[in-house]
DNA sequence: TCGCTGCCTGTTAGCGGTCACACTCGGATT
DNA sequence: AATCCGAGTGTGACCGCTAACAGGCAGCGA
């Protein structure tokens, strides 16, 4: 309790040699001889020295940490997103302080941030789904390497996202290649650019196939939502196909749809986005879109280190399609 | 870019002050004088003044860090308690940093505390919910403030866990009370704690009604694994009703009671644990128990922290009860 | 008048690393 | 033989902060 850990310069007395020595052994610098490094290996491992972070941290200007700011960590994409970024970071050395936020407004925002620049994270990455964090990020401190994911397309900052629009372009399509007329679909928020980037993708199917494009159904990300939402579509006898925003709508969808005594997918196909691990168990199995968290995450941290490592340059902007994985909750529309 | 950031001696320079005045003004000392104190401030905003944490680590020996050691962060369990934990933490001035790992066995484990240990985290919370990490835990360096949560309830360390049985005890009981004659129980992985908690209430339960015990139908989390264990009960006639060890399994059985055309709950009641946010929309809605994520963290920190502040001292464990949430997946059974 | 006590403030010495530089020394070059 | 070179190592100065101690200065009792 009352020793203090082992510094550089105990692991140096014992390997007989300057502290400056066993520094070298620790980065791998070439110049050392290699009796010697075998000698501070020796000692270290005899004293069981651990680097201190901290003191590299204060001398260098930045620690080896990347800072995340997040908003709902509990949803499964950002949840998942999350663990893929920890994963990955941990491979190239850096660790992941995780900075939660209720609302993603300019104050919470740039709370997070500013407690992350005060530990010196040696970059930020900025989970920014929504209109309102836009603004918060344009107002942050320029100097610091940062990445916003599936933020705002049309600002001109770092980004990795998730290719919305094609997804649901797949996800549209597929349904209109069973046959259907026409899709009807249920959205996300309207504040979040992934639901935008979804109807986006869902009208432009439509219209380049020359279908109809029913009223938009707008709800939120969540079960009770789309429950609701089906309660109404399932009193529409011409809905025969619904895209809807994430799997758990889906979820609701179909629920309202079995109590309704409309069968899935034989009066109406359902098709969803996320690929939660429970699509596959729902009644019936659901078609969906999965987007790769990992791609997103081996993208984010790619350009946040390439920002790290030289002041500038680098691609501004990287997309991951995702793909389509059809299941059983899609057939061709019943005959009138 | 190349100017570097304010330090404490340069606010103290425009405060005309020394730089341990800021320091005191930063840390809420009593003995400055109120125009001093103004005048540090003043000057703290002016420059935009940060104070580098790693620096304070550095002499303190300790950062503002706790570190999290999880296995698979995509769970709804572990998603939704590291987010309490890290909203906790941030309430008292503490930042979180994830260390995820694959196996929660010696190697990996030890890897990831060494990674928080260089950073002079203040403590650590290690979420261990099996058998493996047990052994890992002890070999670990006795000085560091540790947590462990959902861990061996067997070992003397401390523990914040949730009453698994207690909860399983009221699913079986409630099923009992609603007339069944006894109740079949889907189980989780047998190396978990949880999965053994469960199974200890829900047999402690059929035996205080004197009911028969079935034998158990172990699983895994997934809903998959409940698919298929679902398929099996489906063909057993005198099933009335299942626990399963948690919602997911619930999905599954409730698919393969469906297309055995078995109806929950007319023919079949289920319940389930955890309460994800979807399980009100199953078909049909599920009954199930629901743990306090928010307590457990709450629970976590407070021990944390007391070990943090005090050499010794503080309970070495805490039990957070859980809740029954009724739906509708429970019925009387099928008269026959 | 002289201490003695609190308040308020400044001075100095680290914490444990990295960086820039200086030094030694054997071998190759001139 | 004198010079240069580069590999291997050591020295000292910081990085930005806190802890310990050392004053200065008012008020107060002796």
């Amino acid at each position: 309790m009352a020793v203090r850990d082992p510094a550089m310069t105990d692991v140096a007395r014992l390997a007989g040699v300057s502290h400056q020595t066993v520094s070298r052994v620790l980065n791998g610098h070439p110049n050392v001889r290699e009796q010697t490094r075998l000698r501070v290996q020796a000692a270290i491992a005899e004293l069981g020295y651990r680097p201190n972070r901290a003191a590299r941290a204060l001398v260098t200007g930045r620690s080896q940490v990347i800072g995340v700011v997040a908003q709902n960590t509990t949803l499964y994409g950002p949840a998942s997103l999350l663990a893929a970024l920890e994963q990955t970071a941990a491979e190239s050395g850096f660790a992941v302080s995780v900075g939660s936020v209720r609302d993603l407004d300019h104050r919470s925002i740039s709370a997070v941030v500013e407690r992350h620049l005060a530990h010196r994270v040696a970059g930020i990455v900025v989970i920014a789904p929504v209109e309102s964090a836009g603004e918060a990020l344009e107002r942050l401190p320029k100097d610091v390497p940062l990445v916003t994911v599936d933020g705002d397309p049309h600002r001109p900052m770092p980004l990795v996202t998730v290719d919305q629009a094609a997804g649901a372009r797949a996800a549209t399509q597929h349904l209109l290649d069973a046959g259907h007329r026409t899709v009807w679909h249920v959205s996300g928020p309207s504040d979040w650019f992934d639901s935008a980037g979804r109807i986006e993708g869902w009208r432009e199917a439509l219209t380049s196939a020359g279908a109809e494009i029913p009223p938009l159904v707008p709800a939120d990300w969540s079960a009770a939502a789309g429950y609701r939402c089906g309660q109404m579509l399932a009193r529409m006898p011409d809905v025969t196909a619904v895209f809807t925003a994430n799997d758990h709508l889906a979820l609701g969808v179909l629920r309202a749809l079995h109590e309704h005594g409309r069968r899935v997918p034989d009066d109406i196909s359902v098709v969803g986005f996320d690929d939660v691990p429970e699509a596959a168990y729902f009644i019936p199995p659901l078609t969906t879109v999965r987007p790769d968290f990992g791609a997103v995450a081996r993208a984010s941290l790619e350009m946040l280190l390439t920002q790290i490592e030289s002041v500038s340059g680098g691609a501004l902007r990287r997309t991951i399609a995702p793909t389509l994985v059809a299941r059983r909750s899609v057939a061709p529309p019943p005959r009138r």
